[in-house]
DNA sequence: AATGAATGAGAATTCATTCAT
DNA sequence: GATGAATGAATTCTCATTCAT
C-alpha cells in the first residue's frame, strides 16, 4: 500500500536525520568540547529547530551515549568474525596481535574525531559515563590478559604479572590512539606505529635477555616506599 | 614593630586559607567532577563566603591552574637533584629508570586525588588547559626519548623508533598512574607495578630474542591499510 | 501557504512584544532611573520571564540604544520632508525656525518620557553613549549654525560668533525640552514657550538696538580672567 | 598643653585626608563615571584602606553630596559680596550681568571637572540628588527672573514672559558651562563666550527691531499643535 | 512532525559594608 | 584610628527544556 511506502520513507528520513544530528554533534563536541557545545549549536548547525533535537535524543548526554555505543559497536563488530582458536606459539601470538590491532586501527581510522572525543571527554562527563568507559577499557584489558595468560601457560610468554602487563598494553593502545587522532604522531603511519608497539611488547627495548630483571624480587625489596 | 608582626601573621593566615581552599577544591573536583563543582560548593565546604573564594582566585579555572602548577612543580622538583650523568650500560639504564620512577611515584603517592583529577579532567577543560597538559606530557616524552636514544647509540638498547617507543612509555606511565589513583590496581603495590613495567619495557613479554620482529618490515608491507 | 501565514503572525507578535518591552523599559527607566532599573523589573512589569528579555535585547544597555535610535529616527524623519530652500530675509528665517521647532515639539510631545530619559541619563550611561548623544547635539548645532551663517551672510542677522550662538540655541532647546518633559514648565503651552524663545533669539530681551554691545571687544579686554 | 597641640594636628591631618579623598573621588567620578567608580578604586587611588573611606563618608553617595555642597558653596560665596542695588537702566543691567557671570566663570574655572561631573551625573544619581540639583537651577532661574522682572518694570527690558526667558538663560549658562568643561568649545575664551551670550540675551541675533515678533500672538494661534 | 519562542532555575560574579585586629 | 579580609545579598546572564502552534 501507499501508506507502507510512505511509512518506509518517513522511517528512512528519520534515520538519516538522526545520523545527521549525531555527526553534527560529534563535530561540535570535538571542535568546541562537550561542555561548551550547547543544544542550540547543534540545532543551528544541523539546520533544524531546537525542539527537533529533543525528538531524536533525550538530552545532550543521550547524544554522547549514542555516539559512544556506535563506536563500541563498530569496534567489537570486527572481532565477532575472528577465529577464536588461541595461538599456540609466539609467532602465532604475534601474528594474531598484529591482526587484531590492524582491525581496530581500520575502524578507528574512519572515526578519528569520535575516538578523540571519547578518549578526551569520556572520563569527565559524569560518573556513569566514566564507569561505562572504564568498563570498556577493562573488557579490552581482560581480553589482552586472556591471551597473555594463555601464552604464559603455553610457555611462549615470559612469566609476568599478566594483570599489570595487560593494563600497560591497553595504556599504550589508548595513548597511541589519542596521539594519532590529534595528529601528534606526525607522519608516522599506523602500520609503523603498530609494528613498533608489537616489537616493544614482545621484546622490550633492551638488548640482553632476562638479566637484571626486577620481576620476582618485589616483596623482598619494597624499594624504599613508605 | 607590631605592624610587621601583624602583617606576617596576616600573610601566614592568607597562605593557610589559600591552601585550604585549594585542597577543598581539589577534593570536590575529584568527587563531583570539575564541571559539576560550583563555586558555592567550594565556599560552603571550606566554610567561607562565596566572595572569599574570589579574593583568592580569579575563577574556577584559576583554581585548577594553581593545582596543576603545584603538581608540576612538585614532580620536577624531584628531578632537579638527580645526577645528570647518562647511563652507560643496560644495568645502569635500568637502575636509573627505576630510581626516576620511584621518585615520581613518591610524589604522586601524596597527591593521588590531584593526579587523578588532572589526568581525568585536564584534557577536557578547555583548549588552553589541554595544550598545557599535552605540553607536560610532551616534555616527559622528550626526556624518555633522550635516554632511549642514548642507550641505542651506546649499543645497550635495541634499534627502534625512539619517538614511538618513548610515547608508548609515557602512555604506560599515565595509564598506570590513573589506574592506581582510582584504586583500580587493587592490592598491587607501586613497587610491584614499577618493576613489572620496567621489565616489560626492557624485555617485553616474549620468550625469544628478536625472532619474528616486524620492525624494519614496514614500508614493504603496509598490512592491508588503505 | 499556512507556514507563511504562521511566520507572518509570529513576526508580528514578535514585533509587538519587542515594542511592549521597549515601552515598559522606558517607563521604568524614567520612573526609577536607568541604573536602578534591573532586568527582572522589566521582565516582571512586562509579564514575561527574564530570559525573554534577553531574547530581544543583548542587555540593558542595548534596550537604551534602541530607545535612543527610535527617538532620533522620529525626529529626523520630520526634517526629511522640509523644503531645503534657505530663508532670504528675517521674516522667512523666523518663520522657518518656528516651523522647524513646531515639528520637533510635535514629535517630542508624544515621547515626553523618552526625551526626559535621554536628556537626564544619556550623558552618564557610559563614555560611548555619552559621545553618541553629544554627536546628536553637535549635529543639531551644526544645522542651527548653517542657517545662522546664511542669515549673517544675507545681512538679516547680526554679526556674531555663530559657533557660540548656535550652541547657545541648542542649550535653550535642550533645557526647555527637559523642563517641559518633567512638567516644570507648569501650564505654559509649548506654543507659548516656542514663541518666547524665538523672540528671545531674534531680539533679545533688551530695549535698545546694538548699544553697549560687548561683542567685538574681546581681545582688547579680557575681563579680568587669567 | 601637648594634647591640645596633638589634637589640633590630628584634626588638621583628618581634614587634609578628607580633602584628599574628595579630590581623588572627584577625579575618578569624572574619569570613570560615578556609577562605575567603586569604593575600592577611591581607597586604592588615595592610598588608604577601604574601611578608612567609611570613617570619613557614610557611603559613595555621601561623597558626591559633599562635592556638590562644596561647589554650591563656592559659587554662592561670590555673590554674597555683590552690591544688591538693582540696576536702573539697560547699561547697568548689562554690566551687572557681565560682572556676575565673570564671577561664576572664575569659580567654575578652578573646578572644571567637578562642574562637568555635577552637570553630567547629577540628574541621574537618584531622585533626591536630582531634586537637589533642580533646586539649585531653580534658585538661579529665580535670581535671573528677579532682575529681568525689575528691568521690565523699569522699562529697560522688553515685555516678555520672564519665567520662560529666565529659564532659557539658565539653559544657555548650563549648556555653555558643560561644553566648556568638556573642552568642546575649542579655543574660545570664557570672556569671548560670555560677551557673545550677553549680546545674544540683550539683543538677539536678528537685525530688525520688534518686527514679526510672535510674542503676544499665542493663544490666538496654537500653531497647529494637537 | 517540526518549530522556535518562552521560560526560570541556576551559576558566576561584583561590591558595599562590616568588623576583628 | 586605620586597615583590609571577609561577607553575602544582589544582579546579570545562560541554556536545557517545554509547549503552543
Amino acid at each position: 500500500m501507499a501508506s507502507d511506502l510512505r511509512r518506509a520513507r518517513d522511517e528512512q528520513r528519520k534515520e538519516r536525520r538522526r545520523g545527521e544530528l549525531l555527526s553534527v554533534a560529534a563535530a561540535l563536541f570535538v571542535r568546541k568540547g562537550y561542555h561548551a557545545t550547547i543544544i542550540s549549536d547543534i540545532a543551528a548547525e544541523a539546520r533544524v529547530g531546537q525542539g527537533t533535537v529533543y525528538r531524536y535524543f533525550k538530552d545532550k548526554r543521550d547524544i554522547l551515549d549514542h555516539l559512544f555505543e556506535e563506536l563500541v559497536h563498530k569496534v567489537f563488530e570486527q572481532f565477532s568474525e575472528m577465529t577464536s582458536r588461541p595461538p599456540s606459539n609466539e609467532a602465532e601470538y604475534r601474528a594474531a596481535s598484529v591482526e587484531a590491532l590492524r582491525k581496530v586501527v581500520n575502524v578507528l581510522d574512519g572515526e578519528r574525531d569520535l575516538v578523540h572525543l571519547i578518549i578526551r571527554e569520556g572520563p569527565s562527563i559524569d560518573r556513569e559515563f566514566g564507569e561505562k568507559l572504564a568498563g570498556l577499557y577493562e573488557r579490552l584489558a581482560m581480553l589482552a590478559r586472556y591471551y597473555l595468560d594463555n601464552a604464559i601457560a603455553g610457555g611462549f610468554a615470559r612469566q609476568c604479572d599478566s594483570k599489570i602487563v595487560s593494563q600497560a598494553l591497553i595504556g599504550i593502545g589508548v595513548w597511541m590512539a589519542n596521539l594519532w587522532c590529534t595528529g601528534r604522531l606526525g607522519d608516522e603511519t599506523p602500520e609503523r606505529v603498530l609494528s613498533e608497539i608489537v616489537d616493544l611488547a614482545f621484546e622490550g627495548f633492551g638488548q640482553s635477555g632476562n638479566a637484571n630483571s626486577l620481576a620476582g624480587t618485589h616483596g623482598h625489596n619494597n624499594g624504599g616506599f613508605d
